[in-house]
DNA sequence: TGAATTAAGTTAACATGTTAAGTATACTTC
DNA sequence: GAAGTATACTTAACATGTTAACTTAATTCA
């Protein structure tokens, strides 16, 4: 019966959550990752900080915050950790006193020079397992999804600047 | 020339790597279904355990573990706190002393029927926004992905008996 | 059977996630 | 130009993520 079926939809659903789904996928990456990392020291979420440096040095914390998808209070603590080992200098916006801009120190900028490397082949390795073609629908489906999902809500706790 | 164009994607994976890309998926559903959950007191991992319990009650720490995709220390300090809420209870597994056995009380039972409908009616709402198809296509990538990526290195932290 | 090993949970320590409140600077408006 | 408001962080408090060490119970195997 049609009310059956229902049901059985219903619970699927229950035990295969989007959220869920979509972290067990990010975990199986984050499993690569990880021991990489860990070898250089490093956290996700500090690698993420270090590498919106890379790309584009002296930022505030606010378009940080935005880069690397991090909370406020996250960053802050990130950063606090990042300067205590000199990976990253802050200084004070000059047309701006509230705001901080950060910098990586060339110790950070050899740290990445390090990483970036072993992250690459990574990347080229999960490419070639799940293949080019899907990777990049994956890709378009996901930006696509937190497009249409997040457009109604912009809460904006991580501004949508870019 | 072909080496800048490499050049340009390194730069651009490097700005959007996958894992971020998940995440910023995840947190735009999660966006929608924190505050409901959090009008019924519940965290998102909690809902996940009281969800795994309704779905399948009187089962131990690992099997839960593996359900609501926990660690096992998160999962630990969870049960620790819905057990103090009286929302679960804990017994021990007659032929393996060392395995702790949870099941949904009466309370637990009614909070997950008052959750239920919600959380339903938010999956609707993004099944219809980002449209059925694509929403079905989205979790069968993240299925194979995650099955593809996660095949070889099965360091079984949160062990894949299901 | 008893020592060694493995398995299931827990605890500990530190990092991050999440929300709310606090602080200092910039802006607005009367 | 001073009060009120908004912005850019920071701090606080608690929950979870992550790794490692620890405890106890089951299993293996000499």
């Amino acid at each position: 019966m049609a009310n059956s079926r229902k049901e059985a939809n219903h619970l699927r659903n229950f035990e295969r959550s989007l959220p869920m789904e979509l972290l067990k996928a990010r975990e199986s990456a984050m499993a690569r990752f990880r021991p990489m990392l860990r070898d250089h020291s490093l956290t996700e979420q500090q690698w993420r900080v270090i590498r919106a440096l890379a790309a584009l040095d002296h930022i505030d914390a606010s378009e940080l915050a935005c880069r690397s998808f991090l909370l406020a209070p996250s960053l802050t603590r990130i950063l606090q950790y990042l300067e205590a080992e000199k990976l990253v200098t802050r200084s004070s916006d000059v047309n701006d006193q509230r705001r901080a801009v950060f910098a990586l120190t060339t110790k950070g900028k050899k740290l990445f020079a390090r990483v970036a490397p072993d992250s690459e082949a990574l990347y080229i390795e999960i490419e070639q397992e799940f293949g080019a073609d899907k990777l990049r629908r994956l890709y378009e489906l996901l930006a696509e999804f937190y497009q249409t999902i997040a457009a109604e809500d912009e809460t904006a706790k991580r501004s949508a600047t870019g």
